[in-house]
DNA sequence: CGCAGCGTATCGCTGAACGAGACGAAGTGC
DNA sequence: GCACTTCGTCTCGTTCAGCGATACGCTGCG
């Protein structure tokens, strides 16, 4: 799982660039990319000149900051998109039926990539963005896609790292394999602040006809007053009208 | 306003390549590409394997569509991302009021980028993209944004050419003006089919005690049920909610 | 003052990127 | 079947864009 663009092509380093910035930082100096890419001082300050003249990248106070024009150009990858459209009514409606955080998320690798995330004013505060990344053996929804994904990705998954995100972590793979064999018994998958401290989820996948669930769709809340068996009617006739509502359109991959 | 971005460097061809997808495709073929771009068939064709080479671009069945990992990127774009990570909630609530399309839009150029779109499985289909743009003068986010924009923007645009989307587009600078003044008076805008047949409108500007307004919500309906007038106050009160939260934190770009 | 860290600018060297072109496969019309 | 087009892929010699070492001016700090 190499994390590294190739480094000795003007794009890879650009792109390299680019993912450099995190979720957190509004605005990132010179220097610090220079640091966390490892680039040469010349190269960065030169290609992130260029990234600004492509509207990739805009200049800053203190630096510079990823542009608006690589969120028009994000919001064009097809695949999340025609998703997203079909998915939205579905999230709102679930939404409006729970009145708690949202989430819609697909796999990538051996992540979950979160599409949608929807909260009102109460939400919880849970580590997900949209566009984010977790790992599927610490999240519900990851749990929901790994437990219908293919028995190799499934193995692979089990046999590797299993990384410990808060002492409540599933990290035995003999716990964990039990609790997927529980979600494909229940159709829906459960998290217990295993990805962050305080938050609870429930999680169910959205399903096909294909070898693969296309994607999966969770609820969360924090533990104090968020009772995930309470949403499980909820969040499994959700996916399913999702599911196939999708698979009634061609949007098998 | 020039398009293009620089063709003589290596980044400025693969942006080019990127921009060269349109929402409408799926998948785009070589050849479709070095149409769109202009650019040298060998050059495409290396690039677009240094794009899939760096999860910016999919390989598939006709050719190539844009990756995940553009979608991941734009996700990380700042502005936009925490603009819409304190909006989200409000338009939440919008939308629970109406049930109708909710939109917010800010301004760059003389278009305006919507940065959310929610809405039900009735939705009106409007021409609005999550990420797309449309012109200021023809919508009603756009229309907020400019009453209450900088006086030399709006000459701008008045004095600019005003393109025609549909019969009712509004192309006559005067009656433009005397729209935007109206808007500076009330708080609200409104569109009558003007960016598209059928879709009426009405929006508020999001102000943020700056200069500009920092963004604009809206709400969007079809012309023969929906009567824009009965959510305006929703839509003001909505936006002005927004606006105070988001002066309360420095947000202010 | 001296030093450190920053953003920016300069400048030869070199290999990555260039585009013309060749090639085979697949489709189309006759 | 054959001629012709269109497509994706690959090769190859040329060259200029990108490279990084280095230098410079600025700012803040002890």
């Amino acid at each position: 799982m190499k994390e590294t663009a190739d480094l000795d092509t003007v794009l890879g380093k650009a792109v390299t660039i680019l993912r450099a910035f995190r979720s957190e930082d509004r605005v990132v100096s010179l220097a610090e990319l220079v640091r966390r890419t490892g680039l040469h001082k010349a190269t960065v300050h030169r290609l992130s000149g260029d990234l600004v003249a492509n509207r990739l990248l805009d200049r800053a106070d203190g630096g510079y900051r990823l542009s608006g024009g690589l969120f028009e150009l994000g919001m064009l990858a097809s695949l999340e998109r025609s998703l997203l459209e079909v998915a939205m009514p579905f999230l709102q409606d679930l939404y409006e039926r729970t009145h708690e955080t949202v989430h819609l998320g697909v796999r990538e690798g051996h992540d979950v990539v979160y599409v949608a995330k929807i909260g009102g004013h109460r939400q919880a505060k849970a580590p997900s963005r949209t566009g984010g990344r977790m790992p599927l053996h610490c999240t519900a929804i990851g749990k929901a896609l790994l437990a219908y994904a293919d028995a190799d990705l499934r193995r692979e998954v089990l046999t590797g790292p299993l990384e410990r995100r808060t002492p409540h972590t599933v990290v035995a793979p003999g716990i964990l394999r039990r609790q997927l064999q529980h979600v494909t018994e229940t159709g829906v998958a459960f998290e217990q602040e295993e990805s962050a401290v305080g938050l609870v989820c429930v999680a169910a996948p959205v399903l096909g006809g294909g070898d693969e669930p296309l994607a999966a769709i969770s609820v969360a809340g924090p533990r104090h007053r968020f009772r995930p068996e309470g949403h499980v009617t909820a969040v499994r006739a959700t996916a399913a009208a999702l599911g196939s509502t999708l698979s009634r359109r061609d949007l098998l991959r």
